[in-house]
DNA sequence: GTTGACTCTGTAGTAGGGTACAGCCTTTAG
DNA sequence: CTAAAGGCTGTACCCTACTACAGAGTCAAC
C-alpha cells in the first residue's frame, strides 16, 4: 500500500521534462487529467513517470507527439494486436528513410559545391554561390 | 534601354513562388523593397527572379532563411571573399552530418524493435511497446 | 462603364513543441 | 509567524516559412 503521490515539480524532475511541458501534455491528451488535492494541487503516480519516459523515448525514436498520442490509445483499445504497432513502426522507418534520401541529396550537391571551390576566389567568381545563381535545380 | 519591369503577380509566376511569399520575403529583408508605380503597385525587375531563384536553391540545399540572408549579405558586403561562403558550406554539411547520424540511431532501434515483433502478440507483449516502456534511451 | 483580375495594407492563422509570464494561492522550513 | 519555494489558471509568445483573408483601390478588356 505505499500509493506514493508527488506534485507536478517532484514528477517533472524525475521524468526529466519541465513543469509547463507536463501541463502542455495534460492539455494536449497525451497523460490523464491527474486527481487534485484539496487545494487543487495535481498529484501524480509512479505511473506518470513512466509515461513520460515512454513519451520522450518514443519522440527519439521520431514519432511526434500525435502519433505517440495513438500509439497511447492502442493500448488502451481492446482488441487491438502487436500487428498495428508494428505497422506504425514500419511506417515511420519508411519516413526516415525519405528524410534521410534527402539529407544525402542535399550534402552531396554541397560537398560538390565546396570541391570546386577553392576559398581564394572573388565572391564574383564563387563557384558556390554562382550555382546556386544559375545551376540546376536538385529536382 | 529595354529596362522593363512587372507587377508581383507576373514575378511570382516567373520564379514560381506564390505571391504572398515574395511580399513575406520583402518583410523578411531578403530581397529589397522595390520601386512603386504612382498607385502603389511593386514594380520588380529580372534581376529580382534571379534573386527569387537563389532563395529557392539554396533553400533546396537545406539553407534557412536567415542562413540565405547571411549568404546575400556576404554578397555585398566589400573584402569577403568566397572563403567565408565555402566555410558555410562546410558547417552546413556538418549539420547534414549530425542528422543524418540521429535518423539513422533512430533507424537501427526501430528496425530492431520490428524484428523482433512477430505481430501476432498481444499488446501485453508488444515488444515496441515494451520497448518504449523501459527500454535503455537512445543517448 | 462595368466586370473581373490584380494589387494594396494589415492582421491572423497554420503546425509542432513547447516556454514565459502575471497574479494569485498553498505548503514548508526555520 | 513569516518568507521563500512551489503550485494554480490563463494567456501570450517563441521559431519557421508561409498562407489566408478582409476591405479597399487599380488596371485591362470588351
Amino acid at each position: 500500500m505505499k500509493k506514493m503521490t508527488m506534485t507536478i515539480g517532484k514528477l517533472a524532475q524525475r521524468a526529466g521534462v519541465g513543469v509547463e511541458t507536463i501541463r502542455f501534455y495534460e492539455r494536449k491528451g497525451l497523460i490523464e487529467t491527474p486527481l487534485r488535492t484539496a487545494s487543487g494541487y495535481r498529484q501524480y503516480s509512479e505511473a506518470v513517470v513512466r509515461r513520460l519516459q515512454f513519451i520522450r523515448r518514443a519522440k527519439e525514436l521520431g514519432f511526434t507527439l500525435n502519433e505517440i498520442m495513438e500509439l497511447l490509445s492502442l493500448k488502451t483499445s481492446a482488441g487491438v494486436t502487436c500487428a498495428s504497432v508494428k505497422q506504425k513502426a514500419e511506417k515511420k522507418i519508411a519516413d526516415i528513410d525519405g528524410k534521410l534520401r534527402s539529407l544525402r541529396r542535399m550534402k552531396r550537391a554541397l560537398v560538390d559545391l565546396t570541391q570546386t571551390c577553392n576559398g581564394d576566389s572573388s565572391l564574383d567568381e564563387c563557384p558556390i554561390l554562382n550555382a546556386m545563381d544559375d545551376g540546376a535545380s536538385l529536382e
